[in-house]
DNA sequence: TAGAGCTATTGCATAATATGCAACAGTCGG
DNA sequence: CCGACTGTTGCATATTATGCAATAGCTCTA
């Protein structure tokens, strides 16, 4: 079995370091991936040929994850899709908590490059909640409550979970209630708010001039799966004594780096 | 290795017939129904005790689910909970066509018990889409497009997936625009509208009196998955002339039942 | 209708693979 | 500093997954 040796020197040098994967469970996850990935109904020999392994194995397999709900038949005939039991999975799960699980070690590293506080934050209706934060040592510090849920549209995260909406979805959004305003910057208009999305969209990152709070300037960046859609920001928030304006870029580029490598990390699939 | 042996009768008398499972696939599967049914992490020896096998099997296992990202750790420590991947295959997937799938056969039998047309839908913002129909043969039928979208207020199954919702959510979804009248049986305003979401939370099902197409009443019932939320709704249609009112209770009966027997089957979950 | 070509499914012998055991390492609490 | 616990790795064994080959079901076509 040539393609065993291959495969398994491939994932050794992998991630945890050198436990051995256990094949047919490997194998059944493949298939897995391989069907969801696919827009069609997948055939037994098309498993079977892109894994490289029998007919027989891969029906097997594909039996045992339709055993237990992972794939189905669609009504037509023997070709799979995913079944119910990944869906129900799915839901029943709180996601956020995963999240913070991937992200964390980004997000410390980023209060570490930065030396400021960083954040982590997914949309809860028409508010920003945050899911995770790291501090660092200042005598000054932005207080980094998790669990804090803050409006969208005057603050850096909130914007930034914003990004791909254009004035008619705001509007549709926030309804014909006007925007309260915290301070002298707050946006008001969602004309003006479409405008900030926009440039969001180009730069890759949102930014709070003191919009929510007086004397803090915040930076965030939307985490985007792989599809694209927008699912959580990450961003810092600073004093506004120690953001000054030529710091922007050096902060926009740590920010935007931590989101991309967060959403390659949901997104990650292995090779074979 | 007695476990071995106990263990594979039980899975041989199971559902499709009798081809084997593969063991490890299905460990690994359990794990993961097991760690997705826990709200806290699941530390490595719960694993063990519960699947009743060593630990370190079911180390292996939980690293090589780990390595494909369907297990994570928390920041904290070493204990389990659902990763990355699971979400990715939820989210990349068209869940319909899965409901559609697993729900044919009963839509198929409903048809056939009612002698009438049976439809399946979900809800597409404020629209009702029909994912999958079985008719009967009828000089007289209610043609039953799949993909079709009709509105939500004026049609049993639009009025069964807004059930959970109470005057205030009405409203927020349908804002301030008056609704359409299709006939004169329409429900025009969000409070009798509410009223009606009360009594199918009671009854179980929803009804359509002519209130969108003239001489054609129907019925349906929300499917509800096992949390208790609406996904979709399943119903028949049929021209008044066949459908009097003191049949109602027996359609009522067929159409509640089918969807208590897909909601079910949605949420199944295997045992041990 | 028969048959060719396809895909799914089952039987079986073999060897590779997953397993349990046992030893090791790391961590927490006293 | 020691003991009890949990996670991790090595290893020998036999259980288990695998590939091959044969069968059964299906569709298309000649």
């Amino acid at each position: 079995m040539p393609t065993t040796a291959t495969d398994s020197a491939r994932t050794a040098r992998k991630s945890t370091k050198e436990t051995p994967s256990i094949q047919s469970l490997d194998r059944g996850i493949q298939i897995l991936e391989l069907v969801g990935r696919s827009a069609l109904p997948v055939s037994l020999g098309h498993l079977a040929a892109v894994l490289e392994i029998d007919r027989s194995s891969a029906f097997r397999l594909a039996t045992t994850l339709k055993r237990r709900g992972f794939l189905a038949n669609p009504s037509a005939g023997k070709d799979y899709i995913l079944g119910p039991s990944v869906w129900r999975l799915s839901r029943q799960y709180d996601w956020s908590k995963m999240l913070a699980t991937v992200a964390h070690e980004h997000l410390k590293a980023l209060a570490v490059n930065t030396n400021e506080t960083a954040h982590l934050a997914v949309r809860e209706g028409r508010k920003a909640l945050f899911i995770d934060h790291s501090t660092t040592p200042h005598v000054i510090a932005i207080s980094g409550q998790t669990g804090e849920l803050v409006p969208l549209y005057c603050t850096s995260h909130g914007k930034a979970l914003l990004a791909d909406f254009d004035e008619q979805s705001l509007g549709a959004l926030f309804g014909d209630k006007p925007l309260q305003a915290w301070t002298r910057n707050t946006v008001l208009t969602t004309a003006k708010l479409a405008r900030h999305c926009e440039e969001i969209r180009v730069r890759g990152y949102a930014t709070d001039e003191s919009e929510f709070l007086d004397g803090v300037r915040c930076i965030a960046a939307p985490i985007r799966d792989r599809a694209g859609l927008v699912i959580a920001s990450i961003g810092i928030s600073a004093p506004v004594a120690r953001f000054p304006a030529e710091r922007e870029k050096e902060f926009a580029g740590h920010v935007t780096a931590a989101a991309l490598q967060i959403g390659e990390l949901i997104g990650a699939q292995h090779k074979e």
